[in-house]
DNA sequence: ATCGAATAATGAATTAATATCATTTTTTTT
DNA sequence: AAAAAAAATGATATTAATTCATTATTCGAT
């Protein structure tokens, strides 16, 4: 009845990694002949081949191509599903995947899992950025148990919390024009070079819900990776960028940088903490959202 | 190394199924020692039992159960990874799983399905309706290929495409005051019992779009399932209903019943077809969107 | 071109895993 | 108290997987 098993999957994956049937043999501890007989059953009873054999070498088919997405898909969720189970006869060990959106979001995340090492030591602590479905996909897919993001979806079987709310300022250097202003308008940047993280514009606060409205671009738009480095860029007068307030007043006081508020009204920024619904009464992941709301009150709220 | 296998999934879930090992063995064509061997073996090898042995009977634990879970999750993309193997060798055969989350748009389904049978009589196509994470978590979950949905999110992995257009309308029954208005304004339908299919009322259009802004409640509401007596009951003055206007052309003149335009500028409405980006050259699913996005051009839009 | 190294495929033998059978234990029902 | 139902257990049998030894290709270097 059952053809497909965890083993070919594993051996695909395996081979796609390492390159050659006999690589991938000496991985897994097993002989090369007996992967070569393993997938050769599974061609057979599936009647399609899973890899091109062109010489000594091994080329992926549609289907095999098509194997081997199920096998990223499935096999994470194989190993993950084991160390759960164990998880469960060892107490309060726990293994919580976390994923990130947002730039912001990891200044904050930084100040949130330092108190939670201490509280759950066992828990082993995994933060990933990069998704190929987004963090939502991610989140569904069982790749990642949190997601810190900005923009939640209120869906049947995701929760999303409201963990930190900041606003979101403009940055701007010790000598510059606009330093002591209440707040800045559109067109006063119009002539700056504008600094962010490297991220599409539409994704950008200050362009989406500031600069796009008022049909403003500024003179120059320079990506930089790290918060550091754009603070320094800033301070130098290199140029302004767009941070939340809370960073500038914490990270940007050795800088001599100041914030000043977008428009009159300023851009209120909220990020949020999603999880399964089905995860909720895991012990280590409940504390982290409990730690995260208890912060929110103790210390967060746009100041 | 890897110890869980599809079997003890197999198993978790066919004992659910069926209530105790033996009944499972049966279903699966084993015998009753070789379950009861391999989940002990699982068990001694992860240091969790699955189930509370009480007397004779099992009962999930905390681990069971959470491992059932994971076989509910996993098993139909095994199944379905191997059937869709057997596709890639049997040329256009295929399985083509259309998740929907409107009932506007089943009766689209039903005119857009109607021509893909002939056009590709060797797939196969199941219609689903229900979704415990929603559609979207049914797409990323792989329980699904296609949605058809009027609200797409535009997310990596996913694709979505508008197929069709429509005005919906109030339907309004032969002897009705506003049969012949060009439009009603939300005041006017205070005292009509509003008859919609059985959905929260965020998700009604009529309630987002016209009535809440406006403030205004009908005096009574009714649930009914289906659309036939939903338009019976409004052409027997029973009370009003909110429809695509295609529809009530459609099926509507046998009833006589007439459509009336949702306040002075209607209310537009757009279903989509989404479908993961990884998919997107399955043939059989790219005829799909195909032949949606033709019947869209040729017959469809406000009418 | 030829040799040698690298790699996959093959077939037989071995080993290991799995399933069965026969039986026991426990619990529930009558 | 006996019978029935269900799971656990242990030994045996069966089946499946793995290895070993070997062959067949192919690629690269000389």
């Amino acid at each position: 009845m059952a053809i497909l098993e965890r083993i070919h999957l594993t051996i695909i994956r395996a081979v796609d990694q390492h390159g050659s049937l006999t690589a991938a043999a000496d991985h897994l501890n097993l002989t090369q002949p007996a992967l070569s007989h393993c997938i050769r059953k599974l061609e057979d009873q599936l009647g399609v081949s899973v890899w091109h054999r062109e010489g000594r070498n091994l080329r992926l088919t549609q289907a095999g191509e098509w194997l081997l997405a199920v096998a990223n898909r499935l096999l994470p969720q194989f190993t993950h599903a084991e160390e759960r189970l164990q998880q469960f006869a060892q107490g309060e060990r726990g293994h919580l995947r976390i994923g990130m959106e947002c730039h912001p979001c990891y200044q904050w995340l930084l100040k949130i899992v330092a108190p939670y090492f201490d509280a759950w030591p066992k828990v082993d602590v995994d933060v990933r950025q990069k998704f190929q479905f987004g963090g939502i996909g991610a989140l569904f897919g069982h790749e990642i148990d949190m997601l810190v993001t900005p923009d939640p979806l209120f869906k049947t079987g995701l929760c999303f919390e409201p963990v930190f709310d900041y606003e979101q300022v403009l940055v701007v250097g010790p000598q510059h024009r606009l330093r002591c202003a209440e707040f800045v308008e559109p067109q006063q940047i119009a002539d700056e070079t504008l600094i962010t993280y490297p991220v599409p514009t539409d994704r950008l606060d200050i362009y989406s819900q500031f600069l796009i409205p008022a049909g403003i671009s500024p003179r120059h738009h320079k990506p930089i990776e790290t918060t550091d480095i754009m603070l320094q860029m800033v301070a130098h007068g290199r140029g302004v960028a767009a941070l939340p307030r809370w960073m500038v007043e914490e990270y940007g006081a050795k800088f001599g940088v100041s914030p000043v508020r977008l428009g009159r009204d300023g851009i209120a920024k909220q990020i949020f903490l999603g999880y399964r619904e089905a995860d909720a009464d895991i012990d280590y992941l409940r504390a982290f959202v409990d730690l995260a709301r208890a912060y929110r009150v103790s210390e967060g709220q746009a100041r």
